[in-house]
DNA sequence: GACCAGGCACATC
DNA sequence: GATGTGCATGGT
């Protein structure tokens, strides 16, 4: 079992560098208020965010992308209007889960979450029925301006790929890879996960198109 | 028509 | 503690 190469923080910023000067600044996350951002964090749970903008449209027309409007919604009408975003039955459960964590924990303030020691709100978070390691992070990150890098499924095949980490990688340790090597720095690293989703979205997928992926200059990428 | 998508909880061994 | 399985729509 070798031990795959430990690149710098320099290759790590190349990296970067090759991916935002090709799909440019992305400035994520695509939500009009915080609240919107968590309610497409548990949206997007294994699913194409076409579909989950399906989804937040219908609740945005149904008045439902504020907490208390959507925890008084009936839970048939909730699931027929995120029905787009896939799993709506345990999507709506999830939904309300989490809006009513958030009402009863911080008064559904955006504010008074944002206060909370970021360590301390992670566990809170993952407390919740519906909410695992990315779409907590998600929610530090992209609804509250946390340094907390946030990983995905892309993340792992992209970087195992490029030999910087085994297939088989967990979703802790890929994170430690990334804090352990870059600056902390709530900027960099929403850019950095959302250059490195478009990386997934357009070449590194599960039949990839190596040939023209912005990271083929490196040629050290080996599928399996 | 198969395959895939910005995961997660739960059952079983 | 590791591994397997159900959940569901919509685009390619």
């Amino acid at each position: 079992m070798e031990t795959p190469p430990s690149p710098s923080t320099a290759e790590l910023m190349r990296i970067y560098e090759l991916l935002l000067a090709r799909f440019g600044p992305l400035h994520w996350w695509p939500g009009e208020s915080p609240f919107e951002v968590m309610i497409g964090a548990i949206l997007t749970q294994n699913t194409a965010w076409s579909n989950v903008v399906k989804a937040i449209a219908n609740l945005k027309a149904a008045g439902l992308l504020d907490a208390e409007a959507l925890l008084r919604a009936d839970l048939r009408k909730l699931k027929r209007l995120i029905r787009p975003s896939g799993y709506f039955n345990q999507k709506a459960i999830k939904l309300r889960a989490y809006v009513r964590f958030f009402t009863r924990e911080f008064g559904g303030s955006v504010e008074r979450m944002a206060a909370v020691d970021t360590a301390e709100l992670r566990e809170k978070l993952l407390a919740v029925k519906g909410i695992g390691p990315e779409t907590a992070d998600s929610i530090l990150l992209y609804a509250l301006d946390k340094p907390v890098f946030v990983v995905d499924a892309y993340t792992r095949r992209a970087f195992s790929r490029l030999g910087f980490l085994p297939r088989d990688v967990d979703y802790d340790a890929t994170r430690e890879f990334f804090v352990s090597r870059l600056p902390v720095d709530v900027s960099l690293y929403n850019e950095y996960h959302a250059q490195i989703v478009y990386l997934g979205k357009d070449y590194c997928r599960t039949k990839p198109r190596c040939a023209e992926c912005p990271l083929s200059v490196l040629g050290r990428c080996k599928i399996d």
